[in-house]
DNA sequence: GGCCAAACTTGACCCAGATCAAAGAAGCCG
DNA sequence: CGGCTTCTTTGATCTGGGTCAAGTTTGGCC
């Protein structure tokens, strides 16, 4: 956790401006932002926080990609949370961490001391109001999640999880699904996010591979060659809310 | 949910008082919320809110008890959520609901029309502030559940479901843990929201008994007979933070 | 380039929990 | 009280996905 500080960018060519905590906040409000914020960065397998440590200090996600976990007494691992780039770390009012907070990649934080950060929510709205938008747009995930996890066979999980990194890639750039993507976890820590275990999440890559559904073209990267047929093999009900 | 109006029990005697959304009102606060509340009552197997549908009131449980259901679209069902007296139903900015709310038992509901509590808020930090509180409580409790669907055995599921009741019961109750209980709902219920069939809810319950951890008087009603054997049970980490 | 560790695939086997089936309880209504 | 229906228990059997065990591929790194 002793990441380097790197330099910061600056917040109006911001990468994940539009969507971050910071979306809603004009550029006066983003000038004193700009003041408090601090530049970090995290190798592949750094813990970024510890379930129970304090924290001392709140980020977005503006690279890579970092994961929130759980864990039994005799070491099964659940991971409850996925942190894509523009995501938020941190929960007004909260100072302790319920989970571990692991980068899976190189990740690039974009850091503000809790002490400025909360002082700031109070004065200023527009970030408060998005913070607790964010908040519900997790809770809603992790339902969507609890049905995945509680009721979903393995190959619909694994569908579900497909679907869901095509919808997540495909708000970047623009309205088209773009179905070139990359996996950005291993088969393993794929298996700890879907509840089940890496030789199964092997298996069912390895089906949708040969039904022509997924075609790899490494061991991450691969096309979705098919996406009616996934949507069909995922299970939820067409009419739903999407995830 | 054509719920029968029933007449309102003064704000300064309601039972769920202490813990609801209105936890923090002082007296001027309570006398505004006094005049736009209206209690709905709702029958076992009634339906609050379907999925899909756009809420105008937002409402505490004042008695009885909810679920939050989500469906596949072949019927398999999983329970995100379950509603005892205190917890809302409702959040701030979201119209539509996510899932179906249904009545397990008869339940008592102390509701707001949207509207009128929307602006309620705005001028309410300390309701504001309570209500964001409460959802990141649930979030809480969203991704405890995630490591329960997704990581644990059948026999540590049952135990962590009755040791969540112990605790809520408790919370109501004092210091000491009120180990007699009723399970609000059904062996197929308990099923839905543990991601089990009923066949096995019952043969764990079963166990249980015949091990002497906990002794039926009938169906429903029964006592925690060994609290710390039912801990040692549920799998958790003993120094994770509780549900 | 060659070695090593980590990640992945594939096969064989097993078991916890699902499914199928059939009796008991326990309400509840007339 | 008797005849429903709904809920629950318990048994027998089946199976999806876990476990165990080799191999294979890949990507550093000296």
């Amino acid at each position: 956790m002793n990441a380097p500080v790197l330099t910061n960018v600056k917040c109006s060519d911001c990468p994940i401006r539009h969507r971050a905590v910071c979306s809603r906040c004009d550029t006066d409000e983003l000038a004193v932002l700009e003041q408090i914020k601090m530049y970090r960065s995290f190798k592949t397998g750094d813990q970024i926080f510890w379930r129970g440590e304090s924290m001392d200090y709140v980020a977005s996600i503006v690279s890579g990609v970092a994961t929130l976990g759980k864990t039994l007494e005799d070491g099964r691992t659940q991971m409850v949370g996925l942190l894509l780039p523009s995501d938020f770390i941190g929960r007004p009012g909260r100072t302790k961490v319920e989970f571990d907070v692991t980068a899976v990649t190189d990740v690039t934080l974009c850091c503000f001391e809790r002490q400025p950060f909360e002082r700031l929510l109070v004065a200023t709205p527009r970030i408060a109001q998005r913070l607790v938008e964010i908040a519900l747009d997790e809770l809603d995930a992790a339902r969507d999640w609890m049905l995945l996890l509680g009721r979903k066979t393995a190959r619909e999980k694994i569908a579900t999880f497909i679907e869901m990194l095509v919808q997540r890639n495909s708000v970047d750039h623009g309205i088209t699904p773009a179905l070139i993507l990359s996996l950005p976890l291993t088969r393993e820590e794929i298996a700890n996010y879907l509840g089940l275990t890496l030789e199964t999440v092997s298996r069912q890559l390895s089906a949708l591979k040969s039904e022509g559904i997924l075609t790899f073209s490494d061991r991450r990267q691969f096309v979705v060659t098919d996406l009616s047929a996934l949507r069909a093999i995922s299970g939820d009900d067409p009419d739903a809310a999407p995830l």
